[in-house]
DNA sequence: ACCTGAACACCGTTCAAGT
DNA sequence: ACCTGAACACCGTTCAAGT
């Protein structure tokens, strides 16, 4: 952990802004949010804290970097595509899934007021796709935000009200106050159980996508008179 | 703001652990949740850090008690009703109604794993009032687990991304990092702007409760044949 | 150009005193 | 019983050196 990246060839690696974003992301993956510190994470690519500032402006700098990541893979993930319901349906999906993969990192997305440009890179691709398919500008952008909204929101939710790794009845009373009386942790029991996590957001998107199309103003016909 | 807190007739009001979570509320709501310390909340009471421990456990102890307050506004605000659809929807719009007032604590409900009694009473309340309309058990808290995930990942999204205080305009540029390109610029422009918050938190919901309610098995019919 | 030692003000937390 | 002084290891960040 302690020791200089080195290459093949036996080479120090330089320090670089990439390289410590990666490092950054990776810490909080595997050891949580608080476990993020300017000294260890120097520590983690065998330098001294101080030498981070010759790459980065400071911590809030690291932490906006790591949403960006975030939003690269989301990015990745879900291009858009000729048919505008395919393209935001896999954006939810992608959104969904980057939260699930990285659960210390994703309040970030929320609480790091910063707006990275690959996130306004993914907004806009889907929104020129909606147009393409006939949908004015406003009601594209109105669209995009109810799915990130949706689909960030929800999977934050997800994660954060612990429906558990897989089983969550064996810490669920962990979760709670010593004292809680007898009643409530049948209700935190019962509450916790997410029998099919990925059906019921499935059926959310299903149900706001529905409900947002039947709302639009009028079916561009593309291929009738 | 140093000043120990005193009675009308002058004398010293005790340290206590209620008296400690209001201020911390009040502190994460006036400087955000990076200003609270454990130093400062002592400053804020008149009294010095390690005092704080007489009543508390920790400053993990405290957060978890901000997100019970929370979670006791929204109990308060939303009461069950005979009606559980008129129930559930008040509980929608009280837990986005307290994500709003207090957008600087409001992340702690997901990201502090305990789950507090006032959360769980809520809960509570809203299945029975369901079970007595016919609702199964399972049912109840699968509506429960949809709805409260819906309000809480919407509103926290809401604020997180930030459609501004009200006008966004004037501020979105400060949203983005310095050397974002022209056409980015003007896809956050358009993305920020929330024409009608409320609404479009309503439609969802509406689109929601809607949508549970067809895939219930059967309405329980208490007045006809 | 990039890394570091020394230093700063500020953290959370403990423990042995004080009253 | 409750508050505090002194102390600890650990923060983020700066700046003047080193190489």
């Amino acid at each position: 952990v302690t020791t200089q990246a080195v290459t093949a060839a036996g080479q120090r690696i330089p320090l670089s802004r990439p390289r410590i974003l990666a490092a950054a992301s990776q810490l909080i993956d595997d050891r949580g949010l608080d476990a993020l510190s300017m000294h260890k994470l120097g520590a983690e690519l065998g330098v001294k804290a101080m030498s981070l500032y010759n790459h980065v402006a400071g911590k809030d700098d690291v932490l906006d970097g790591v949403v960006e990541l975030l939003w690269s893979e989301v990015e990745q993930a879900a291009p858009a595509t000729p048919d505008w319901r395919d393209g935001v349906r896999s954006l939810a999906h992608a959104v969904r899934d980057v939260v699930h993969r990285h659960p210390n990192a994703a309040p970030m997305i929320i609480s790091q007021p910063t707006i990275p440009a690959s996130a306004l890179r993914v907004v806009q691709a889907h929104v020129v796709a909606a147009v393409n398919h006939g949908l004015t500008n406003e009601t594209a952008y109105a669209l995009l935000r109810s799915i990130t909204t949706y689909a960030l929101g929800w999977s934050l939710a997800e994660v954060g009200l612990r429906g558990g790794p897989p089983g969550c009845s064996p810490a669920v009373s962990e979760l709670l106050r010593p004292g809680v009386a007898e009643d409530l942790v049948e209700v935190a029991e019962n509450f916790c159980v997410r029998h099919d996590p990925e059906a019921e957001f499935e059926f959310g998107l299903h149900l706001m996508l529905r409900g947002i199309e039947s709302s639009l103003p009028r079916p561009s016909d593309t291929t009738s008179p």
